[in-house]
DNA sequence: CGCAATATTGCAATCGATTGCATAAAATCC
DNA sequence: GGATTTTATGCAATCGATTGCAATATTGCG
């Protein structure tokens, strides 16, 4: 009879609402609002009886609604910046694995993640995650080259956490493993083992890699070994970057002896290019690669590596957008590094 | 003075909204809403007035108010069932770049992603994603074998799109890959390189896998080959798993010549085990992968693999759920798979 | 110039929830 | 028994937007 059931004769097509369960409990909205929240002000037997009528209904109050009243959100922007040109999508492991951490963080605050692929050259636009009251903050997974853009939204005071490197003149947080020390810690290793003539394989202009550099070149000059420029390699993150980097350092028939690799997808990538030239790893070249992702102990040969705590890295992002949140003005967080020994390095 | 500048003295805590906007320009809010959305109803000139305060003051609409107000939703969620005991995360980055394939489509079609990790055991939980409104339907990536639960999230009419295997008495909606094609074409490939002890390598009780090692067996069968009970070995999808199946699969003296395996993953953790048997890929042991993640070409040796059109199921599944939402029934998708030769299996 | 047609704008109801305040009913007290 | 307190419920305003309808300002036409 009602305009309903003629609308969506197959079922109930409007959902649910709070109207609703009031007239079948003959009661009004403001006691179903209260009895759903568990308010003692309404009677405990009607309290029970409007919970069972929702619950058998598959009943859940409208969020938005009720956000919307309450001046609240319970929802975080996780994004990714995204190179258009390079196609960088989400391809690295430790993305992935950054991204299932803060997943875990977020729920167990009872956070939605909201997950965006943002053009890295339009980064502002994450702004208007926040402005429109989508996501009450952002956190950012991917600081690279963009710390003006950065800066720039912190000015703007947009809530935001950043896994990154921390850096001179920065007004947002970040959380970051200690770049510096995993690159000291590497290096040291690979001198420890008689390698003299160590590759550096990575993009120095991202911040983080600028950082293992930098430990990497400390460790040199503590063992006072010349730093050599020839064995210092560009290569961006992508497999195909890495692999024509190697390939091009062999080309060149540069000798080396050991290689630093800036994050392990590199490091495996470099190892099986080696392969291919009948290079032995590591008893020709030993290597050490960054991140310690789930694949690196089940690589040929198991991979030595430097762990960045994900487990933890996400739960200390949300820690410090939350802070953020409420107004404080925490420091940026680095988290311990730590080098794994396996077989690619002995 | 006001109690907002007490708490928050560092600038506005409180976001712009239309009425402030408004009142800066001197029209109502009426008119700052026909003028934001373009309305021909508002005199030219005022509208690109306020449309230039709005955007010199960085205001975004917010969407919650919209959205209840239109009764419309731009969220969809996105869910992978997460397997509390095993901690089967995000592991497999199959599942990332299905992730990063949703991310575009959905972004292309101006939805937002909600990205959820559910507990497999409670599935039930996602109905409440779109019963609170949160989402206007909801993705699942990972159908393992939670058929029936999936089964009852349709009978709820929760809009529900699914990656993986149609299967029999389905009420719900999948988009997958031809399994079984793809795992005949993977077995049918290995018995043209006259191998006849193919391993298949595989959890069997995941449709998608039982699929393929259908595939398997009737390739075999066309060739009137001996199917071998001893050579059909179960492994879960993850590195430890792999790794520990073929181990024992080597330990048993059990003799093959090639193998088929349900994953990358797990055909390149084989291979890594294999190799550190001193058996040489494809020499003695040739294998076929699953999936051709990005990773598959840069193996060492580059990795023959049946390929998922990843790229293309992104779309498929957002199209399939905006059809359901529009009140369509579709049918289930079979994306077409493609066998990709590589060194693994000359 | 007067009236109709048209172009702009604002008022107020609405979306689905929450909550202060008023009120009705029941319990308690003197 | 009547007054007062306590308990339970409902009314109506509110959150920040959208839009039908009414009202006003402007223009065109004879």
């Amino acid at each position: 009879m009602k305009k309903n059931s003629l609308v969506q004769p197959a079922g109930e097509k409007t959902r649910m609402q709070m109207a609703d369960i009031a007239r079948m409990a003959g009661v009004s909205v403001a006691t179903v609002s209260r009895a759903l929240s568990g308010s003692t002000l309404v009677n405990a037997e009607t309290r029970r009886r409007v919970s069972d009528l929702a619950r058998s209904l598959n009943y859940s109050i409208n969020i938005g609604a009720q956000n919307l009243r309450l001046k609240q959100n319970k929802t975080v922007a996780v994004v990714v910046p995204y190179d258009a040109v390079a196609r960088q999508h989400l391809s690295d492991p430790f993305f992935l694995s950054m991204l299932g951490s803060l997943a875990d963080a977020l729920t167990d605050r009872n956070y939605d993640m909201l997950v965006s692929r943002v053009d890295a050259d339009r980064l502002d636009n994450v702004a208007a995650l926040v402005d429109s009251g989508r996501a009450i903050g952002v956190i950012l997974i991917g600081q690279w080259h963009h710390h003006d853009q950065l800066n720039e939204l912190a000015r703007r005071r947009i809530p935001l956490a950043v896994w990154g490197a921390k850096l001179p003149q920065q007004f947002y947080c970040t959380v970051g493993s200690d770049n510096v020390t995993g690159g000291r810690l590497a290096t040291q290793h690979l001198l420890a083992q008689g390698r003299r003539r160590i590759v550096f394989l990575g993009d120095r202009n991202l911040p983080e890699v600028r950082q293992r550099f930098d430990g990497y070149t400390d460790a040199l000059r503590r063992k006072r070994v010349q730093s050599i420029e020839e064995l210092i390699i560009a290569a961006d993150f992508t497999v195909g970057g890495g692999e024509r980097a190697v390939a091009d350092l062999l080309a060149r028939g540069i000798r080396f002896d050991a290689m630093f690799a800036a994050s392990d997808l590199l490091a495996m990538t470099a190892i099986n290019v080696l392969r291919r030239a009948s290079i032995h790893v590591p008893h020709d070249v030993a290597i050490v690669g960054y991140d310690d992702i789930a694949l690196a102990p089940h690589f040929h040969p198991p991979l030595t590596t430097v762990r960045q705590p994900v487990d933890v890295a996400g739960h200390a992002l949300v820690d410090m957008l939350t802070r953020i949140i409420a107004g404080e003005n925490p420091q940026s967080v680095l988290l311990p590094t730590q080098l794994v020994t396996r077989d690619t390095s002995i």
